[in-house]
DNA sequence: CGTCTAATTGAGCCCGTTCAAGCAATGTGG
DNA sequence: CCACATTGCTTGAACGGGCTCAATTAGACG
């Protein structure tokens, strides 16, 4: 295994299962390889026809969808560790496409590895609907934001939630978080217009409750904004329990 | 196994890959029982400790999450074969409450039937796995909506897919279809209010898209109210493939 | 016959939208 | 080295879709 593999679900994770040293190989045996991509690059195309998935080991990447008339909707943004591709080929369709915000590398696999996974190794199977689980219950959270939230909590919740993900996969580093997003697609995400998710935002800057500047983003009081936001302080373990 | 037992993914369905007699046998041994609840009634709290999941055989039911000052976002409606708890057993926390819209009939698994099903019965995981991509799409299509669809849009979008998923589980007869649904619970659903979505159905009722009354949906036009919402004709199949 | 819940309709306001202009940073070609 | 285009951020002004408040109606139930 190369570097960062430690992050990927179908690896060694001390927060999960152990997989056996034949899993180790079954894994490698159908790992087509590692993949980089530029930024502002599609790694998914909408429409296309699902074959191959991917663990994002480096970068961030953003999913979203667009209607005939141009309209986008931000689903999510997408972490190291994250699962790239797999909803497509489980349900036979790409319905969304893959952006990437950074230079991303991912390591690729072939669909037919998912059968082989579930067949010989129900912990990397259970490991990998975990996954799936917890990217729906991300698309609740987001969907109750976007129905219920005000322009102002909607921004609070958003920043929040970026930001407890980036720690847990390891992107803080003394307070400061990269997070190479423009404004637009911010309010894609959140089902807001451009010019009032700035207007939004700034007046959340000129309260101290955000830093983001030059791609790069910082949290001075997170528990503040985090009450601003309605943020329910339940936490996904990342430990999954049986 | 008793009625009704062919639409629950567990069991022998012609769609989805026949289980195995010692299959069938470790199911029923997990299975602790059938259950009935009353229209209204709160099948899963919010908050509650997983310890059960169940598949809906028979009957309609909603999902929902209710912010701090009583704002409500539903999250989606449940039909026959639908599959509920799975995601607060996979992530250890309830953070949505189901509640019956009609009489319901549940099977009720215990939690430790899921790991058994990865170990012993990976066709059985497979699909459950499946289930859990199913819903993950239909909450990004409903975050579309919420995001980026004018209310007459996004109206026109929830009565088709719904229509369509009646369809898929066979609710529909005569060209119509059991709707169980208050306007409230619909309006919570889109991020509308209540009275937006009154005047907005009304007009929809006045052009004769959608017949809706006693808790029975209509639906004359299905293909020009597709249109008005901006429907794409995406088909999600029943059948999964590897 | 009073009470309760759900649907309906009117009036007025506001949050978020669209339109429009300006600015800063970056890049590109002559 | 400058002219010019491009991309993203910012800000002002005005409109409007959807909101809130409020009152009425209709049906179900005791």
């Amino acid at each position: 295994m190369t570097k960062n593999c430690e992050i990927c679900p179908f690896s060694n994770n001390p927060a999960f299962v152990a997989p056996s040293k034949q899993e180790c190989e079954t894994v490698n045996l159908h790992r087509i390889g590692e993949m980089q991509v530029e930024a502002g690059c599609e790694i998914l195309a909408e429409g296309s026809d699902p074959r191959r998935f991917f663990t994002l080991l480096e970068g961030q990447a953003m999913r979203y969808h667009t209607l005939e008339d141009g309209r986008r909707q931000v689903l999510n943004f997408l972490f190291p560790g994250d699962l790239i591709g797999l909803e497509p080929i489980m349900l036979g369709e790409t319905s969304h496409a893959v952006e990437a915000l950074s230079p991303v590398s991912l390591c690729v696999f072939d669909r037919t590895q998912i059968w082989q996974m579930f067949a010989k190794m129900p912990e990397r199977a259970f490991m990998l609907t975990w996954q799936v689980a917890r990217e729906e219950h991300f698309l609740g959270q987001a969907l109750i934001s976007v129905g219920q939230r005000s322009a102002r909590e909607s921004l609070a919740w958003a920043f929040v939630s970026l930001w407890d993900r980036g720690q847990q996969s390891g992107m803080v580093e003394d307070g400061k978080m990269p997070f190479p997003v423009r404004q637009q697609d911010l309010a894609d995400a959140l089902g807001l217009s451009l010019v009032h998710t700035n207007k939004t935002l700034s007046r959340l800057r000129s309260e101290d409750l955000v830093v983001w500047r030059d791609g790069v983003l910082q949290l001075p009081d997170r528990d503040a904004l985090a009450r601003v936001g309605l943020v329910d302080s339940t936490v996904i373990k990342k430990r999954f329990y049986l």
